[in-house]
DNA sequence: ACCTGAACACCGTTCAAGT
DNA sequence: ACCTGAACACCGTTCAAGT
């Protein structure tokens, strides 16, 4: 069970930290001072990773910030927006990590590890907020998530152009890449115990296995113990290797994969 | 905003089919005749498939089923209950595909290959249910979506340990293939456009893209004609043919995978 | 300029009461 | 046995009113 993470508890014992990196210095929660778009998203966040999505509500936020919840209307159009503004928030802690710069990484490769292990360096620290990242549509079809902003987008295409890919490898490349990223990391944030339903799975969660017949299941039943080690942090690294590896293919001959490669 | 009202095509033109072939030859959506577990169940998988996920309460499913809200929980303890439900339904759609039996399929990489489109046909079928059966949590924690029930983990073991891999093998497969599957029918799914958020985009979608300084991602702007082609189903093919001749090594090899397999 | 009180339309859910 | 009416505690959101 022991976290495979590395980066996560950054570097202080902060508690969760996790949105304190993007945070301005002042108080956080339901410090004081005067409200501002930015503490609103920040807390809000604070308040997903403590407890939990389904939790946040207008009015419960409103009482996190000392603050009826008509008055985050003046900072937030509605809630809807503020969820965006929250899965925003997050992606945006991206930036602020100096793992993950273009100009620091040697080689194509190399940069989209970084941003790998950033993206899910992330998804770690919100698990609570990652299915969000995950599932709201983005601006236009064709930013996907986890990366979701233009900006992680472009960086993508210009490293991959940047080494010899064709346009078409290269935009091919980033929607393998996000498949791959949302996938796994997706599962793995789940796996870590989200609750996405409320608070009906009090019990732990067996509840449902519990009442099924496992009789029918002898294989399931036998390799339980292997199922439920969590592998995940090797898992996540073989298969960005070997998608890092295709790719590294697809490279070298110039063009779009294409079905049966690695036969030839 | 056309209501869907009661009755929404009982049974005339089967319309978008989906859920039909599961449900009773009863008449479906607000049709007459008692209701019953199943019945909800089935009207729920139709609203959401017309109307949306966001649009599902309650009050409306009753008016749908032309009854009170308050007469579903005699079938239904809770609205999660009833989303679980749903889940479930629509993951059931997978039993009555007669492409995707053990039995019927050559080998285990035919195999997977029709389970993994019947996956991806019940993803395309349901757009607007798929993210929760991507996002659900599941039974027990090691049961990962999108496969979801034991049945089909038990059965995708065995067809493995039947084939010749080992037991840690076949459940480390079973993990990428989940992820795998995962990743890219959610993808897909919300590329054709499902709203999740209310009805707040409702002039289109480029919104945020239009409003954003377009002027910073030049390499973006230029490739939008080849980010905006749907590619979806060669890309699925793609990948799963990559992710089985990756197994077959693993098979081969008799173990686990572990990273730079493909080197040696 | 910024927040609140009161109000509206809607939720999920319970339960006594109807048929 | 099955459904409804009324009620409760809670939502998101609007807006006139307070300071």
């Amino acid at each position: 069970m022991s976290r495979p993470d590395q980066g996560a508890d950054p570097d202080s014992p902060e508690g969760r930290g996790g949105a304190a990196s993007v945070l301005p210095a002042a108080p956080a929660g339901g410090g004081r001072g005067s409200l501002d778009r930015r503490r609103v998203l920040g807390a809000a966040v604070e308040f997903i990773d403590h407890e939990g999505l389904h939790a946040l509500t207008m009015r419960r936020l409103g009482a996190y910030l000392g603050v009826e919840a008509m008055a985050l209307y003046r900072y937030v159009p509605s809630r809807e927006n503020l969820l965006d503004g929250v899965v925003e928030a997050v992606v945006d802690e991206l930036y602020g990590d100096p793992d993950v710069h273009l100009a620091a990484s040697h080689g194509w490769q190399d940069y989209l590890q970084r941003l790998a292990h950033g993206v899910r360096r992330i998804a770690l620290a919100h698990p609570e907020v990652f299915p969000l990242v995950a599932t709201r549509p983005p601006a236009a079809p064709w930013v996907r998530p986890p990366l979701r902003s233009l900006r992680w987008v472009e960086s993508f295409l210009d490293a991959l152009l940047d080494s010899g890919f064709t346009e078409a490898s290269a935009v091919a490349a980033y929607r393998a890449y996000s498949s791959f990223l949302l996938g796994h990391l997706l599962l793995e944030v789940s796996q870590k115990g989200v609750r996405i339903s409320p608070e009906d799975q009090a019990d732990g969660v067996p509840q449902a296995v519990a009442t099924t017949d496992l009789g029918e299941y002898p294989t399931v039943v036998r390799l339980e113990p292997l199922l439920s080690l969590d592998e995940s942090a090797a898992e996540f690294e073989e298969a960005l290797e070997n998608l890092l590896e295709r790719l590294e293919v697809v490279r070298r001959e110039g063009r779009t994969p294409r079905r049966g490669d690695s036969r030839s």
